[in-house]
DNA sequence: GGACAATACATGCACGTGCATGAACTGCAA
DNA sequence: TTGCAGTTCATGCACGTGCATGTATTGTCC
């Protein structure tokens, strides 16, 4: 039995092409998003955290709203909810309303949770270098 | 307060080439990923459940060992277990002992099973086409 | 042959996520 | 002012996943 007669040699190649695509996305996404879990692990925070942490620390002020962060991450508005509730929970950000806009919140880094990023930053490039290749 | 005197430039930049690399893949697969799970929904089938099925449609014998699957498919063992189990509650496959190594299982896509994948492939292709370019 | 490590798969459990919804608040229109 | 739609974030719930473990079977060494 002849499989797919309707699609023609070049369409086929092209789909084929598609596939090999994304599983090589797949392979090294997963294979990174693994090598900073484990890296990241010993410093109690997971790939979310860090991400966010990131963020925070990137910006001068430290302080940004969660729609700011909501997005520049790759997370649903109620998973950065509770990132930042787990980060808050450590120690690491302190949430607070702003006073203009009172259904906003605004997060900011502690010393604790700059201090905190400082130190799992290099593991977190050691990994990114290992896993994307040099 | 000059920040990280102790990276020199060119470390500097490389780390950063990294991390936008990072983001970037991140992004592509946030996307892609997406697409899919939207266009798989409305055949009734998950990612990985789709994955799993193109492994077993992709070869002639459309019967494969569990270990043979987990190696192919980016999920732990006990991941695959659940979307095997799943995809037998559904009709699709069916899983059976080898003989030869009791241990073992076989896992064979029924007639149902590679229709459903053929009707759900075109949206495959579609999702991966949009969400990966042209 | 009997004991023991190794393999292959299933399952209990904890956890993070997305979806749908709820609660608090703002801005606009009548 | 009052009412109502739109927003911003939190939360209940269901679901898929990984880790650790359990169960059954195989292979090896004595």
């Amino acid at each position: 039995m002849l499989k797919c007669p309707a699609v023609n040699p070049v369409e086929r190649a092209s789909e084929e092409h598609l596939v090999d695509a994304w599983r090589g996305l797949l392979d090294q996404h997963a294979r990174t998003h693994c090598a900073l879990e484990r890296a990241l692990k010993d410093h109690g925070l997971g790939v979310s955290e860090y991400e966010v942490l990131e963020r925070l620390a990137g910006d001068e002020t430290t302080e940004r709203r969660m729609q700011d962060l909501g997005a520049a991450v790759h997370l649903s508005q109620s998973a950065l909810s509770r990132v930042v509730a787990r980060l808050e929970r450590d120690g690491l950000v302190v949430r607070h309303m702003c006073t203009e806009d009172r259904r906003g919140i605004y997060v900011r880094l502690t010393d604790a949770g700059r201090a905190r990023y400082k130190t799992a930053r290099p593991a977190h490039r050691g990994a990114l270098a290992e896993a994307l290749g040099a």
